[in-house]
RNA sequence: GCCUUUGUAGCUCAGAGGUAGAGCACUUCCUUGGUAAGGAAGAGGUCCCGGGUUCAAUUCCCGGCAAAGGCUCCA
């Protein structure tokens, strides 16, 4: 009997009946076999060395495959399990998923307290198991074995998670001197394994209760080069660098303060400007893409978020409704913008011939967040979103996702993100109770989105069950500079709304009908997109972003009058510069413009003055030469064109 | 919200049961210097806030608030 495998290019090979993925690998090539870590086996993620279950789709994963990562994450936190298990007998151990980077694993010390002083020797004692080139092996157990063999380790975590499983379905996984209850799979063995390193340690409740005990979480990372591991130190101690936070304060972008309260950023000067050079960029290219701005209060009635439902789902959640003295009226902050923009549209009859009409606000909202929650700009509890409402009729939908695409796909380039893909969250495949609006409407966004997103051209993914409750959504992923993924701007399907408003347009058959509504907001929140600009770029905003774009360098005080004449000839050539008049050398000029990011310094000596010119150096280049002024202002003003992709 | 840790000058941080220090930044003076730190002097603190213990608390204890790392949540 021969079995039929398919491998993903579409060809298919025969191989003998209990062949392993590996077999196949190794009929391929010697050098992909010793670079598989686990294989999909029809979608299902299994061991390499595990015999295929017949006629079969398969998929070799190896270092560069996402699941092939985990595999071997996984199995690296069984290592690092044994490790400590050895170290500190009588450890007791909870979970050791994989996770984006790395893995990690919950452990019950019990009257010990390990720290980082810990990690040395765990490392030590990981490298030494790792390097014995320890094989992985799978087996069946009965429950009762199962229970039985934790019930003499005396590990209750353990004998809680094999409670919750049926019997007949239960694996151990054992390498060397550790056995450990698993699903699976693993790695054939750890010599993969050639890098490691403990990140972290953590807190973590058992199962995510706070009312259950509290065990020790350690988070770790694996790599099969040391050289892999070395640059991902690199890259966190760069993230570090860049956290906005710290980047925010030395470049004097905003602060907070206890007494405004958490979570309530305060723009400073600088990063106010950014802000409205942000906001300015996004309503012009809006309004050539045909939105109207529109303004709303801060604050609504108790009734309109009754109205849009989300009073009952979020109310407990909100900020409290604030009463007035006299009457006891009930106004909440507003979470968001939506409601108030239905009831611009409901303020008059609509026709066809009006859709699709898209009210766009930079509204600033209100949210509750959890005091441990905040972070930053990047979780807060007031923020501006550059939020607009499409309202259309149900044949529009693709068109106006199209134009949004192209939107955010300006937004992205002109600030430098290069990599970028769009995640599509549709419905439920099985359970499509908890979803509203008629099937009909369903169908035709979810497949509008889908169409739109491919006839774009860009990278999709597609999540099923991840859709909103009101509607179909796709949303855009970028990777920063340091590979770290970010999701920004969002693009969401609203069959509720215009229900709950009792929405209307007159057809041209002139009848009565529901228009369907798009939220979107390609910055998502400014106060989160700035924060993750920070990091993309470390502080070294594109040209036409940068509060600073130029920083004048006189030599010496004899020169401060004509860079003072110099600086208005620039503002008159729309070049955004200051002057640096203290009484320092121009060395010192130099290195602190440097460390401030500024893109170009412009030094002013004897020469320059008497020729009308510019000595100009860029950060980071060094000296590009003399120029005018007027040539500098045509440097600039290309170098932005480039970068906003309008040359 | 919960757990752990932290809170000292504008910033980064040291410090001890007896009223506080460094570097950078700031001010003044000297210096007028050509592509990553010129020199000198000076000013600057409710040691997060409120209680308690003590002859004495910024230091020890308790309670708040804020921040960091987690856990849970996110229209």
């Amino acid at each position: 009997m021969k079995i039929n495998v398919t491998l993903p290019d579409g060809s298919v090979r025969s191989y003998d009946q209990g062949a392993t993925a590996m077999d196949v690998a190794k009929s391929i090539s010697e050098g992909l076999a010793r670079n598989v870590l686990s294989a999909k086996v029809n979608g299902e993620v299994r061991d390499a060395n595990r015999p295929l279950p017949g006629d079969c789709t398969l998929a070799l994963l190896t270092w560069n495959d996402t699941d092939g990562k985990a595999t071997m994450w996984h199995s690296s936190a069984h290592v690092m399990a044994e490790a400590v298990e050895a170290l500190y007998p009588g450890a007791k151990f909870g979970i050791g998923p994989a996770i984006e980077n790395g893995f990690y694993y919950d452990i019950d010390f019990g009257d010990r307290s390990v720290g980082e002083g810990d990690f040395a020797a765990i490392e030590a004692k990981f490298k030494e198991i790792a390097s014995k080139k320890v094989v992985f092996t799978r087996s069946e157990v009965s429950k009762a074995d199962a229970v039985k063999y934790f019930t003499e380790k005396d590990d209750e975590y353990k004998l809680e998670l094999i409670e919750g499983l049926k019997d007949g379905e239960i694996t151990f996984y054992n390498q060397g001197n550790f056995t450990d209850l698993c699903r699976g799979p693993h790695i054939p063995d750890t010599s993969f394994i050639k890098a490691f390193k403990i990140l972290n340690v953590a807190g973590a409740y058992w199962r995510g209760d706070e009312k259950r005990k509290q065990l020790t979480r350690l988070y770790a990372i694996t790599f099969p080069k040391q050289k892999e591991l070395d640059e991902y130190l690199v890259m966190l101690e760069e993230a570090k660098k860049r956290d906005h936070r710290k980047v925010g304060k030395e470049l004097d972008l905003f602060t907070f303060s206890e007494k405004v309260g958490a979570g309530l950023p305060l723009w400073l000067p600088k990063g106010a400007a950014l802000r409205e050079r942000l906001i300015n960029f996004m309503k012009t290219a809006q309004e050539k893409a045909g939105y109207l701005q529109v303004a709303t209060p801060h604050i609504g009635s108790k009734q309109l978020y009754i109205t849009s439902g989300h009073w009952e789902k979020y109310g407990k959640d909100s900020f409290q409704p604030i009463s007035t003295p006299q009457e006891g009226e009930q106004f909440m902050l507003k979470p968001m913008n939506c409601p108030h923009h239905c009831e611009i549209f409901a303020s008059r009859p609509r026709s066809y011939k009006d859709l699709p009409l898209r009210l766009a606000e930079f509204g600033t909202v209100y949210r509750y967040e959890q005091s441990g929650e905040l972070h930053g700009l990047a979780r807060v509890r007031g923020f501006t979103q550059d939020d607009a409402h499409l309202f259309c009729r149900p044949d529009q939908v693709k068109e106006e996702f199209l134009k949004v695409i192209d939107l955010v796909l300006l937004v992205l380039r002109a600030l430098n993100f290069e990599n970028f893909e769009a995640q599509v969250s549709l419905r439920d495949k099985e359970d499509r109770s908890k979803y509203i609006g008629s099937e009909e409407n369903w169908v035709k966004a979810e497949q509008a989105i889908i169409d739109a997103a491919a006839e774009c051209g860009m990278k999709t993914t597609v999540e099923y069950g991840e859709a909103a409750f009101y509607g179909p959504k796709l949303d855009f992923m970028v990777k920063d500079a340091l590979g770290r993924r970010w999701q920004l701007g969002t693009i969401q399907v609203d069959y509720n709304l215009p229900e709950r408003f009792e929405l209307e347009y007159v057809g041209s058959d002139n009848q009565k009908h529901r228009p369907v509504m798009i939220h979107r907001a390609p910055f998502g929140s400014l106060e989160r997109f700035i924060a993750v600009i920070i990091e993309h770029t470390g502080g070294r905003f594109p040209l036409w972003l940068n509060p600073e774009q130029a920083i004048l360098l006189p030599v010496s005080d004899k020169y401060l009058d004509v860079c003072q004449k110099l600086q208005q000839q620039l503002s008159d050539l729309d070049i955004r510069t200051t002057v640096d008049d203290r009484n320092e050398k121009v060395g010192r000029k130099i290195r602190d413009a440097e460390l401030t990011k500024i893109p170009f310094m412009l030094v002013v000596g004897e020469k320059e003055a008497a020729d009308g010119t510019l000595s100009v150096r860029e950060h980071g280049q060094g000296d590009l030469g003399v120029l005018t002024p007027e040539a500098f202002a045509a440097l600039v003003r290309e170098r932005i064109k480039v970068q906003l992709g309008t040359a």
